[in-house]
DNA sequence: TGTAATACATCGTATCACGAAGTATATAGC
DNA sequence: GCTATATACTTCGTGATACGATGTATTACA
């Protein structure tokens, strides 16, 4: 997918991998793959900002002699899922928009 | 409109206000503003953008005294509003796992 | 006379996705 | 034992780009 368009979307799909329960770094890349893919670089960033901003805490666990970090989302998080739906009208009339043909010629 | 969520149609936004017939930057921004605002300098960014790409072409008009530049969307241009068709099936599925709700808890 | 609308341009800034590179452990195959 | 692969997280530099601020001009209208 085109990374413009990624741009104003994978912040809440990172939401959306942790919404319904826990998650780590590594499993979330996993579950959104099949939908939009991100590398590992780009996704700890995200992880970062979105906890920066409230939309997440994070605890660490061992798994396996390893360290895991947890993701959990707040209020705050499920908050921004609920706009992202309500801005997607607007998206739906600016794609009506685009395809839209014209027939005053 | 979240300005992230913006970048992934701005440009095809423009594309397609000019599809139909030539227009130049003042009208273009008062053509999109119903479904995605946009700035003068931003507009005109993108133009030259899109034209350093080959999806338009220009030329300038003299319009009541005034100097005009007017748009053409070229083939390419309209290969490129093709292409975001077929790219807006992946965002329908992004957003299908954004909004899904999971019910094995 | 002045204020808004029209029309285009440039500059600096902040945001952000990515590749590259690095660190470290577990596991499976040879 | 050794090697490759998967797992798991981190940091750094770069390029793309939307925007506000600012500037330049002309036209239209009160």
């Amino acid at each position: 997918m085109d990374i413009q368009l990624k741009r104003g979307l994978l912040d809440v799909c990172v939401l959306a991998a942790i919404k319904n329960e826990d998650s780590y770094g590594y499993k979330i890349i996993k579950d959104m793959k099949p939908y939009i893919e991100l590398s590992e670089s780009t996704l700890y960033t995200i992880l970062k900002r979105l906890e920066s901003a409230g939309m997440m805490t994070v605890r660490t666990a061992e798994h396996d002699g390893r360290l895991r970090k947890y993701y959990r989302i707040t209020e705050t998080g499920r908050k921004r899922i609920e706009e992202f739906k309500l801005e997607w009208k607007e998206v739906i009339s600016v794609y009506q928009f685009v395809i839209k043909e014209d027939n005053h010629e």
